[in-house]
DNA sequence: AAGATTTCCAACCGCACCCCG
DNA sequence: ACGGGGTGCGGTTGGAAATCT
């Protein structure tokens, strides 16, 4: 069973969408709400499929969707949380207020990834900002990218090296994991000193895995609770250990960064 | 000017999780 | 406890547009 997929033979339409389709499914999600995407495409006289209804209006019809020029200060904020998160574009999505995560994921394709890992376009896209095709400008640094397989997240635990900085950190809040959205809203990262903590924590631990350049596994990070859908790859199952990608055991390079990442952590914490 | 090549991005695909009966 | 419907997620594809030769 194909469950959740359009199946060609149902004779659904395929490809782009027409104005007239973009009109039938604003109008009907105006006048009933969202949800119940199985019935909405036959109840809204749509020949399309659940699925392609539901992605057209949340990547494209959407009120408040903002649509190209990423400002520069959306476009660090990426690749910020891309080191943090790697590519959960949901996740980082719901950080930048009308982008959607298809967006983002595009946008980190075409322009941000090749900036991230020291490569740079051929040729300058009007999307990409100023100063791309520079080399040297980029950020060349292995960053920490965790895949996880995993039902709420609920902390992020960093343990050793910590020390000289636990102290700065506020006060973790709470996580709110009832909910996807609540668990995205409380999404942080916690500091804590050695020893490390168990997992399997409350049902919440979850199977993840780490991908980075780096194969070495040292147990400094701890992961557990993150929640994502994510399909895990090779680290499915195993337990929640993250490399490393420097030697101090810290996920940004440099101790400018790791000063920015104490202020996003902190950021992260307040008003959640 | 026109064909070839490259790039972008909307849309599709398949998997995984949540919820409910 | 289990199965199925509903939904969300990240990865991939393919057509269109832009650029190159």
């Amino acid at each position: 069973m194909m469950r959740g997929s359009c199946r060609p033979e149902e004779g659904v339409k395929r490809g782009a969408w027409t104005s007239q389709e973009d009109k039938l499914l604003s109008e009907y999600i105006a006048a009933h709400g969202l949800g119940r995407w199985r019935s909405l495409p036959k109840n809204a006289g749509l020949n399309r499929c659940p699925k392609s209804c539901r992605l057209r209006w949340l990547n494209y019809l959407r009120p408040g969707i903002k649509r190209g020029n990423i400002t520069e200060e959306e476009e660090e904020l990426i690749i910020r949380l891309h080191n943090l998160l790697g590519n959960r574009w949901s996740l980082i999505a719901g950080r930048l207020p009308g982008r959607t995560d298809n967006e983002i994921k595009n946008y980190w394709n075409t322009c941000l990834r090749k900036k991230a890992t020291g490569e740079f376009p051929k040729k300058h896209h009007p999307r990409c900002s100023a100063g791309d095709e520079e080399p040297g400008g980029g950020r060349a640094t292995a960053s920490l990218v965790i895949r996880t397989k995993a039902h709420r997240c609920t902390r992020f635990v960093v343990k050793n090296q910590v020390a000289d900085v636990a102290s700065d950190l506020p006060e973790p809040p709470i996580p709110v994991a009832s909910d996807d959205s609540g668990f995205r809203q409380n999404l942080y990262l916690q500091m804590v000193s050695p020893p490390p903590l168990e997992f399997d924590v409350d049902g919440f631990f979850t199977h993840h895995g780490v991908q980075n350049s780096s194969s070495s596994t040292r147990g400094d990070y701890y992961f557990f609770g993150c929640g994502s859908r994510a399909t895990a790859g090779a680290g499915e199952g195993e337990d929640a250990i993250a490399d490393l990608p420097d030697e101090d055991g810290f996920l940004i390079d440099g101790d400018s960064e790791r000063e920015d990442l104490l202020q996003f952590l902190a950021a992260e914490s307040v008003g959640h």
